[in-house]
DNA sequence: CCGCATCCCTATAGATACTG
DNA sequence: CAGTATCTATAGGGATGCGG
């Protein structure tokens, strides 16, 4: 990505990070999904090519909305977790989970859940929150 | 747009309509800088091209998020509004908004703006969102 | 097996100029 | 004034390769 800024706004300055196809899309399943590997990411139902998913992951990882680390159990796999700045777009994703369940065709399923975190306000997001920090201190 | 659903999930419905670099600030400018116009969205900070502009307020009639009309004061000119779908999106670019002005380094005066909107809560939603809706009656 | 990097090729984005 | 035509640049899919 790394185009140079065009404005100010900050509506503006979100979009030049997480205004694509693909970027929300990954964030969504290291939230809901508690994706945390390469290949996970690369099995979504939408399917990322792996060429999109690793840029990406550096770009995400150089401004600072996720951190790459290697697994202790695994050796070779690297593990991707969600900062704060990451962990903050959550409002994002619940706000857009249930534009998508009242406005398009959703799944039914997914569409109530989108719903209950929506409804669920403030307090939700808080208790999502914690438990996304909370893989990082373990 | 017209891309084929890639699956039914909510967050990845929302972005196949407004996951790209442009389609959320044409909306913002209808929401926060009140245009209505052509050239007025030409004239955004950001810049978008001719081309551009025409392809996305296309698809957004097509899938309702807008509407399309003469201006009577004025033959020549086309009049953009939000339907109600477009007007439940404000919830979207309220926690971008706020995202951006915590995350990212944006302009001061836009991101204290950003931030007690989203501090207002549902509150400071609906009466922006009732302001929007009077203009469809006038 | 793992996370990528590289290559090739096509689809789309976008700049600029122009038209009804 | 609201758009199109045309041309070029870039993003991205898919296959494959490669060091660890």
């Amino acid at each position: 990505m790394a185009t140079r800024e065009k404005s100010g706004c900050p509506i503006n300055l979100s979009l030049e990070l997480v205004g694509d196809r693909w970027t929300l899309l990954i964030i969504r399943d290291l939230v809901f999904a508690g994706k945390r590997h390469f290949r996970e990411f690369l099995q979504s139902d939408e399917g990322i090519s792996s060429r999109t998913l690793a840029e990406r992951l550096q770009t995400l990882q150089d401004e600072g909305i996720l951190t790459r680390s290697d697994d202790p159990t695994h050796g070779l796999k690297t593990v991707y977790r969600l900062t704060e700045a990451g962990i903050d777009l959550l409002p994002v994703l619940a706000t857009l989970g249930a534009w998508g369940s009242k406005h398009r065709k959703a799944d039914e399923r997914l569409a109530r859940i989108a719903e209950e975190l929506a409804a669920g306000g403030e307090a939700a997001l808080e208790r999502t929150k914690t438990t996304l920090r909370a893989e990082h201190i373990v």
